[in-house]
DNA sequence: CCTCCACCGGAAAGCCGGGTCA
DNA sequence: TGACCCGGCTTTCCGGTGGAGG
């Protein structure tokens, strides 16, 4: 990386970098490093600015933040200027500042999702004929196939030069740990098996630091709060447990309302007994629950993105399968963690009267079982051939 | 071999709420 | 105040589609 930008000092522009790995491998950590030792080291010609795809996703707010970041004072609205002229001013003022500017998109991968290849392009065009030609672009992704998922316009420009950031291993996670955890607690605080033991989870979760840290943080808080002298290995052990249900927890609260019916659409089918269920049951149960909760229902076409939204969540997972004369469908199911799903959703205050909508939902579903045992009746009749009946 | 089900999922468009600007 | 801008959410429309059953 160093070797890349360092052509600033120089007084060429950097080549466009692209940075993959998996979360956690130090990415975003090691760009700000050495974009601000770069900063110690040429204060008077560089400039960057750091941008979350996840955060900023249209090409729109990424100029308009890169245009904050480059002269600071923000003439620029945070929206209704239409985009080319955002685009102009921009240019006037990189050209302006007399510096190198570095943009680091991190989880570009992102941008690319949400406004296709050619958000991207817009802000590389920008970039690329900035006068002077003084901006570069950094692109951070833990998407490994990103690149083929780009044309090829976009590609030559942006992949100029790429690093790939390796997971890290358990023995390296504890060389990280270590000296972290030597400012803060006593020599010895820390049982060396529960120090591995942090490690050993952050290596298995694809070599992620931050998952390693943040066990380590929340295990150590556990301790203190049992009055522990020592973190031992059960300390670990409960707090990857915590950061699991925690993350959950969170995920589920700031799903959209619909989302969170849908979810209890599916619940609501599964205490049915249903393994298999598919996405026109989920609708119905879901329109149910709109009813008793009086909100309008949005259009099964929506749900079926919700649905799909939820499975990239990791809150269900769907496998299309075709049923023949009984169409093609998607079958739903839950992940493991129903039961806790199903806690906080009730415990949502949104989600006040749920109780009563599963129960309202299984009277209604008794009643289509009491429907198709007559169907049943009817249809044996019909192949006994007793017309009567039929009729 | 053909039909036809019950959806899938892309495209286009509308609406809304946030905003600017003359 | 009306003409715009943008993003997010949603609906409408519609062309697929895998495979059981005729």
């Amino acid at each position: 990386m160093v070797e890349a930008l360092s052509s600033i000092m120089r007084n060429s522009r950097p080549s466009n970098l692209l940075l993959y790995g998996k979360t956690g491998t130090g990415k975003s950590s090691i760009t700000q490093y050495v974009m601000s030792k770069l900063a110690e080291k040429a204060p008077d010609s560089i400039l960057s600015c750091y941008l979350n795809c996840q955060t900023f996703d249209s090409p729109y707010s990424i100029l308009i933040n890169v245009a904050k970041s480059v002269s600071g004072n923000d003439n620029i609205p945070p929206s209704g200027w239409p985009l080319d002229r955002v685009y102009t001013e921009l240019s006037s003022k990189i050209e302006k500042s007399k510096k190198y500017l570095v943009i680091i998109l991190d989880e570009i991968d992102k941008l690319v999702e949400k406004n296709g290849g050619d958000s991207l392009y817009v802000i590389l065009k920008a970039a690329d004929e900035s006068k002077g030609a003084k901006t570069s672009i950094i692109g951070i992704t833990n998407d490994t196939s990103f690149t083929e998922k780009l044309d090829s316009r976009v590609k030559s420009r942006l992949n100029q030069e790429s690093i790939v950031f390796p997971p890290y291993n358990a023995s390296e996670l504890k060389d990280i740990l270590e000296p972290r955890v030597k400012g803060i607690l006593a020599e010895n605080a820390i049982e060396e098996p529960a120090l591995n033991l942090c490690a050993a989870i952050g290596a298995q979760e694809h070599g992620d630091a931050r998952k390693a840290i943040d066990l380590m943080r929340i295990a150590i808080e556990l301790a203190i709060r049992d009055d522990k002298e020592i973190v031992t290995t059960e300390h670990v052990y409960r707090s990857r447990d915590r950061l699991e249900t925690d993350v959950l927890k969170e995920t589920i609260r700031t799903l959209p309302t619909h989302t969170k019916i849908v979810i209890m659409g599916c619940i609501a089918a599964s205490e049915m007994n249903k393994t298999n269920m598919i996405t026109g049951e989920i609708y119905a149960n879901y329109k149910d629950i709109c009813h008793d909760m009086k909100i309008p229902p949005v259009s099964s076409r929506r749900v079926s993105d919700l649905l799909s939204d939820l499975e990239d969540a990791g809150l269900i997972t769907t496998t299309i399968r075709s049923l023949g004369r009984y169409g093609r469908t998607r079958y739903i199911q839950l992940n493991e963690k129903e039961k806790e799903m199903k806690k906080y959703l009730m415990e949502d205050e949104e989600m006040g009267n749920f109780e009563a909508s599963t129960k309202s939902i299984q009277t209604r579903f008794g009643n289509y079982e009491a429907n198709n045992t007559n169907l049943d009746k009817i249809l044996t009749a019909a192949d006994e051939g007793s017309e009567a009946e039929i009729s």
